[in-house]
DNA sequence: AGACTCTACTTGAAT
DNA sequence: AGTAGAGTCT
């Protein structure tokens, strides 16, 4: 096929294809050779489960770099995860080698938003070292806006609000692109102002959010023609990973990106998109074909992972959705074991034949790590840990609570993030008091009324409050004990490791004392996790190669811990196999959730069903459904009635254990299970300390794609040294009012400095922001 | 300033 | 049922 687009007449001279098939290419079938060997034009690769598809994906990769047509860094690949990016990364690996570390542009859409971004970041209003805000630093950061606003937070809560601008975000919108109706959709019309100071104030604090990532790079391209060419002339080749789950802003950069060569790949399957609430519309890859209509369209079908049985089952179910594409998948594997329906009497029941089904698999010789247990909600998992301790059955969690959002996790990080950073004010207001050094809210609201006066972030007015006599004594030297360390941590921050200067904060700040004074076993815990932390920062060469590694590596990948079953969401699942796959809490109102049924009408349905159909699909084997009759839902014991999914699930792909459909049943389930009544009740105290730690993989996870950082060196100057001009409407001798000291005269003026001679206090060294003119 | 008690809300999925 | 935030007490 040769190019429609004159763009690409440039690869003419390229070297001719080598003549024996390179072995990237052996073993693939002529669907997925298609999509390999395809390399002029746009693509469209309809991958169903199971297909092979990032088999032909990352041959695809080694294609393009085998037949030098375009060099590793002349290739955009993206994905939504960094497992699935850490994954293309290797497999490209094996079959290239070592050209794969000279792929600057593969990762997750996340992390090139945030490397690009990083190089222009001057042009929208940020430094290159601007700090990547989590989801609970947004929502803090939101009340105070709802607060400053006088907005009722009972009507508005800030949690809506962060949905709304997240939804804003996906959709490429910047605070003045909104409609009346938009805007219309919080705090009565105020949605877009509150957005605008929302923006305002993350640029001020030198911060995005996980929206701005993308959001900002897609204005950029928008507005920027030299920063758009640049791009579009450096990406030869674009790959794109689950393409049903971009967004619009996701969607229009790389449209944008893609029109001078055209050599876009998107790869995706209509029937796994399950991230809609996220802002992904399946719209984009229906329309694929429209907007490049020169598009080489392929469909790989043969599923190389499950059963027909298993097959049978996903696919009847998923027949149920209006509006697919439609695919139909086959295999040539053996027909294997019917999906097995099991109806059992409650939640700990569930749990305990869950268990009871691994340890015979296990006896049977089945690895436990060929086994998992998906869930609609984490919630649900709770159950099956409390049970497999109980058993001591191995597993692991995967997502839940994650190793940073520890407090004491979040606590270290924000030392280091006031470090790195001098304007992340949301990091200082949490370490100021942080371990307890008697700075209350009295002291940190003056700190805050001074940073707003001065126009000057926190940390900076911090350091200026202590030249004043605002503080009393005591506060003032607590916060002077403070100030002096950080400024001393700022100067050596790039004299030492991120490690060793994690030690030393947390010593000098008396953080560690302050635990160590606990004594209690929640404190030895997590002293624990804060040398583990440390360690884990022994990867990383500089603190903000560490600290975005921290914003951006979501996942909890767990490292090998030896034989375990896990247990995770099937959102978690998504492109994952398992020989033995358990699927439980299949009832109404838990799967499909409550609010998928209560909210978004049909649409919300579908989207519950094909997640179903990725749930069914993870298995290769064996895949057991299961549903229980009593379940506690906010500690409430509810009844429930199995999924209808369930039922949709054709009856000849199906064997059912104990069909819960009418009340008799209900009762048999309830008399033969119930010899053990009161093993559910087994608990552990210690269960919390027992999790997995499911973050040290932060430490193995590095080789991301920032192996040549191209990080501005930050701009370091200490906050102490700074001299603040002071106001020019107070000269010596004026007759100033003070909050809290009355009338005064100006003794003395040195910059913001003022010394007053107050009519009843005497004479007071005062900030010229916190007085007036008398 | 910090400890203690009460209330309302949660649990829908993730970078 | 567990918890975060607000409100109250020492």
């Amino acid at each position: 096929m040769t190019s429609t687009f004159p763009d690409d007449s440039g690869f003419d001279d390229a070297p001719p294809v080598p003549r024996a098939e390179p072995a990237y290419l052996r073993g693939l079938n002529p669907e997925q050779h298609k999509a390999v060997t395809a390399l002029d034009g746009p693509v469209l690769m309809l991958a169903g489960a199971g297909t092979g598809k990032t088999a032909a994906l990352t041959a695809r990769l080694a294609h393009i770099l085998a037949t030098r047509r375009a060099w590793p860094s002349e290739i955009l690949a993206v994905t939504f995860t960094n497992k699935a990016a850490r994954e293309m990364r290797e497999r490209v690996g094996g079959h290239v080698g070592e050209a794969v570390e000279g792929m600057p542009w593969l990762g997750t859409f996340h992390s090139i938003g945030a490397k690009m971004l990083r190089r222009h970041a001057e042009l929208v209003g940020l430094q290159s070292n601007f700090t990547i805000i989590d989801t609970d630093d947004q929502l803090r950061l939101l009340k105070q806006l709802i607060q400053a606003n006088d907005i009722d937070d009972k009507r508005f809560p800030a949690r809506q609000l962060a949905a709304q601008i997240d939804g804003w975000k996906n959709r490429g919108l910047n605070p003045k692109d909104l409609s009346a109706a938009d805007s219309e959709a919080y705090a009565q019309g105020r949605g877009q102002e509150i957005y605008q100071l929302y923006q305002d104030r993350l640029k001020a604090l030198n911060a995005c959010d996980f929206g701005d990532l993308l959001l900002h790079m897609l204005t950029l391209l928008k507005t920027d023609r030299a920063v758009l060419e640049q791009y579009q002339q450096r990406f030869k080749y674009i790959l794109v990973d689950e393409y049903q789950d971009t967004n619009a802003s996701q969607y229009l950069w790389l449209r944008l990106l893609a029109q001078s060569h055209h050599n876009i790949c998107c790869v995706g399957d209509d029937d796994q998109s399950i991230y809609s609430w996220r802002g992904a519309e399946v719209g984009n890859i229906l329309r694929f074909e429209k907007d490049f209509p020169e598009a080489t369209i392929v469909r790989l079908e043969q599923n190389y992972r499950s059963t027909p049985q298993i097959l049978a089952a996903a696919s009847g179910l998923i027949q149920a959705n209006s509006g697919r594409l439609g695919k139909t998948l086959w295999t040539e594997l053996d027909p294997g074991d019917k999906v097995r329906v099991l109806g059992v009497w409650d939640g700990p029941e569930e749990a305990r034949r869950v268990g009871e089904e691994l340890e015979a698999l296990q006896r049977g010789g089945v690895s436990l790590n060929d086994c998992a247990i998906l869930v609609r909600a984490q919630f649900q998992t709770r159950e099956f840990e409390d049970r497999f301790i109980a058993i001591g059955m191995p597993y692991r969690i995967i997502g839940g609570f994650r190793f940073y959002e520890r407090a004491e996790i979040r606590d270290a990080l924000a030392y280091l993030r006031v470090i790195n950073q001098p304007a992340d004010d949301l990091a200082f207001e949490r370490i100021v008091n942080t371990p307890k050094r008697g700075l209350g809210d009295k002291s940190v609201e003056k700190i805050h009324r001074l940073a707003r006066a001065s126009g000057t972030p926190l940390s900076r007015a911090a350091f200026d409050i202590l030249d004043s006599d605002e503080l009393p004594p005591r506060a003032r030297n607590a916060l002077a004990g403070l100030m002096k360390y950080v400024a001393r941590w700022r100067d050596e921050m790039n004299n030492m490791t991120p490690a060793d200067l994690v030690r030393q904060v947390l010593d000098e700040s008396g953080y560690t004392a302050a635990l160590q004074a606990e004594k209690s076993v929640e404190a030895s815990g997590r002293l624990e996790n804060l040398s583990e932390l440390a360690r884990a920062m022994e990867e990383y060469e500089t603190l903000g190669d560490f600290l975005e590694h921290v914003s951006l590596v979501m996942d909890n990948d767990a490292a090998d811990q030896g034989d375990t079953a896990t247990i995770m969401t099937i959102h978690a699942a998504k492109g994952l196999e398992f020989h033995n796959v358990f699927l439980v809490g299949w009832e109404e109102g838990v799967f499909p959730s409550q609010r998928a049924l209560d909210e978004g009408g049909t649409a919300s349905l579908e989207e519950e069903r094909r997640l179903g159909y990725v749930a069914i699909t993870r298995a290769r084997t064996r895949c057991s459904i299961l549903h229980a009759a009593n379940r506690r839902i906010y500690g409430q014991w509810t009844s429930s009635i199995p999924s209808r999914f369930i039922g949709e699930i054709p009856a000849d792909a199906v064997e059912s254990e104990d069909s819960m459909t009418g009340g008799e049943s209900l009762w048999r389930a309830n008399w033969s299970e119930r010899e053990d009544p009161f093993a559910h009740l087994a608990k552990d105290p210690d269960r919390a300390s027992r999790r997995g730690p499911g973050w040290q993989r932060a430490a193995h996870l590095k080789g991301g794609f920032d192996s040549t950082p191209n990080r501005v060196k930050e701009n370091r100057r200490s906050a102490v040294s700074l001299g603040n001009k002071g106001r020019d409407d107070i000269q010596i001798g004026a007759r100033v009012f003070h909050q809290k000291f009355g009338y005064g005269t100006v003794a003395e003026k040195e910059g913001n400095k003022l010394e007053i001679d107050f009519e009843t206090s005497g004479r007071k060294r005062v900030l010229d922001s916190f007085v007036s003119l008398g």
